[in-house]
DNA sequence: CAGCGAACATGATCGAGGTTAATGCGCTTG
DNA sequence: CAAGCGCATTAACCTCGATCATGTTCGCTG
């Protein structure tokens, strides 16, 4: 069985087979885990570096008033947190949302691969650029797009990122994401999310349906998104431009 | 004069006198520039890597309607951008805000650093973690603050961000921003804003004003934005909690 | 010191999205 | 199969912040 984590950065960074194999021992201890299980805490002290393998997690905040904000969605092959013993306590929480299979590497061997291995630092470091390439886009989605717009705009990233890791399928991919999980990451309510959400499936845009984004008009949803996918510096082939 | 960039990453990573000299040198290069210079622009291919020494700038997006959306402001000794040759094209524009002097890192020199010297890769790395940090809270201050809210969170964040570098005085610091760029910040009109902040003012709460901000009840501040400084991940002492 | 443009200020109205509440529907579990 | 729970769905109403319109103030320059 492949890694995803792997995967990924060989997709990014020139890895020999001599890194790979330090990467692939560094992934040694693998959990199964169920959704809802808690990876990390706000007011952790950082250890292990967690990676998805398998399943979907999320990262977000609590605020005061009980309500939550969502700030990022990990896929197969994701970085859950590079804290890497520079921070002292975690500011948020990481959960799975799904039944997930997760590789933790300890801190120590994280420092190691870094102070030796260049390739993989760079690589590393082109996550972390990526990851904050996606977090600036949300704001932009979140300041400056309505809700229609937003919504499309994440399921246009989730399609891409999906289809970028090999998990789409012509014009569909698992999503299994909650309304109530995606309006915490949208900063919508619930109820209006599905607002949004029927109003696209009835101008035959887009629908979500038994655990699957389906994209009905891809060039549509990216149009009404104004997505760019520019900022997840892939190499993949542009789903979207392909059939716009 | 003192190097308020290396200052900074002194403030969290052990560097040498030797590695202070190395980072002293590859800042060498140094532009004083006026408002409204822009560093990079999207769809640059990343060259040097630049550092705010003295002045505000921010990083932003424009929108096909014509709208923009700050997504960061950068302070002395903050990296502009820290791409390093991993990716190919920027996907946003930094400008400055004011008068400042910048300095640019060639890429070369910056790699270097990066594969000789893990002190300095570790204070980059935390450069990095603590850029992210702040991205995600202003996603949370977007998705499920109300705009009192936002504007006071911004307030504090900016309030101990100078703080932490030695530029606030009292009660009050620097705050060159205009009423638009806050508006572009927040994701609220310029309108919305200015009555917002008349509000603040009227409550007794902070104001603005020849260009400073002034804190008259920093501990209602940081109540009204349920403001918490562990995100900046600094060591300072926390003047919030102080005077509340 | 007149004239001008940028930034600040404020009133009136509108609408996107929030709030509340009720209903349905599919799953699990006893 | 009944009970119960989490999630999806829809309707009625309300509010926060956007929009539109119109000054005003400040700082600069001729």
């Amino acid at each position: 069985m492949s890694n995803a984590f792997i995967e990924r950065l060989r997709g990014h960074a020139p890895l020999s087979d001599d890194e790979v194999g330090l990467l692939t021992s560094a992934c040694g201890n693998i959990r199964e885990l169920k959704a809802g299980h808690h990876l990390i805490r706000e007011g952790d002290k950082p250890d292990p570096v967690f990676v998805m393998l398998d399943g979907w997690a999320c990262r977000y905040k609590m605020l005061p008033d009980g309500g939550r904000q969502i700030m990022a969605f990990m896929l197969p092959g994701d970085f859950c947190d590079v804290h890497i013993a520079v921070l002292r306590e975690m500011d948020h929480n990481v959960v799975t949302l799904t039944k997930s299979r997760v590789a933790s590497l300890p801190q120590a061997q994280m420092e190691a691969l870094i102070q030796t291995r260049p390739a993989i630092t760079q690589a590393f470091w082109w996550s972390q650029l990526v990851d904050q390439s996606v977090l600036r886009s949300w704001i932009v989605s979140m300041g400056r797009r309505k809700s229609v717009e937003r919504v499309a705009h994440l399921m246009c990233e989730l399609y891409i990122r999906m289809h970028n890791i090999g998990l789409s399928t012509g014009d569909r991919c698992e999503m299994p994401l909650t309304q109530l999980v995606l309006s915490d990451a949208l900063g919508l309510t619930p109820v209006h999310l599905n607002r949004v959400l029927r109003d696209l499936k009835q101008a035959g845009v887009m629908e979500i349906k038994g655990g699957s984004l389906i994209l009905l008009d891809p060039a549509k949803l990216a149009r009404i998104a104004g997505f760019d996918d520019n900022y997840l510096h892939s190499r993949a082939d542009v789903f979207f431009a392909r059939t716009g």
